[in-house]
DNA sequence: GCTGTTGTTGACGCGAACGTAAAGGTCATA
DNA sequence: TATGACCTTTACGTTCGCGTCAACAACAGC
């Protein structure tokens, strides 16, 4: 019963995500991550973990990296005021209304390549 | 009964498709994009607008445009052969995986979103 | 004590996707 | 003819998301 949970070096999160440790700093630095010291070194949290997973999937789906802080702020409120909570909706809904038309404009690449395929398919048969 | 179809200028197809005539010419000069010369402007058949039609969806769902040219290049094959085809087939389905990988993530997060929506209401409405 | 590994903070570099002048051609219209 | 609208090329500037040294500290093992 040492401290209050495993903590990761910067190198074991940058193992664990595929992500190098310049990336972590980086991110530090722009306010993504708040690594904790002993001494110098960062120490990273389980929360500062999620928070990683958060940022990459984020990052993923197209967020710019402000984007993806501005989501991770409304996700920390600490005490959250009534005018507060509702701005944090307001841009939650915005940002679904953009992922969702995405995800639609990927829907319909998808089927255009797959008729593309098909085409490309058949041609490769006929010629067999 | 003049040419064949109806032209655009670089003004009509910037203001159609909401982008600069910067970027019209920027993705001249990146290959994506071939209208002919009269004089020396820029003349843009409807095969052009559906090419850039392509092009904006495809960095909509998060191809490069080193990408999308590739896919472009795979459209227009003039004489095709079965190699080639073969690399083009190849290729397709790679960016389908892709984008069907980026829709599951974008799944995700919109539930997450949602999730996240849904305690935020929660909390207005409690404190009404 | 020396070497190696892992960490740190600058600071400069880079490719992608344009923006932004600068300097000028062409055409219509007043 | 000159004023403006629209077009051209050339070329440097900018933002984002890191990569890549450089120079140093701290600790482990031989």
């Amino acid at each position: 019963m040492e401290g209050a949970g495993e903590t990761y070096t910067i190198t074991d999160l940058s193992r664990a995500f595929g992500v190098t440790a310049r990336t972590l700093r980086f991110y530090e630095a722009e306010g993504l991550l708040h690594p904790v010291r002993r001494g110098r070194t960062r120490l990273y949290s389980r929360a500062d973990r999620a928070r990683l997973a958060w940022v990459l999937r984020g990052r993923a789906v197209g967020f710019s990296l402000a984007e993806i802080r501005e989501l991770l702020d409304l996700y920390a409120p600490g005490e959250a005021r009534r005018p507060q909570l509702e701005a944090a909706l307001a841009k939650t809904v915005e940002r679904l209304a953009a992922l969702r038309a995405q995800r639609d404009a990927i829907d319909a690449t998808v089927t255009e390549l797959e008729q593309f395929a098909a085409t490309l398919r058949s041609r490769l048969e006929g010629d067999a």
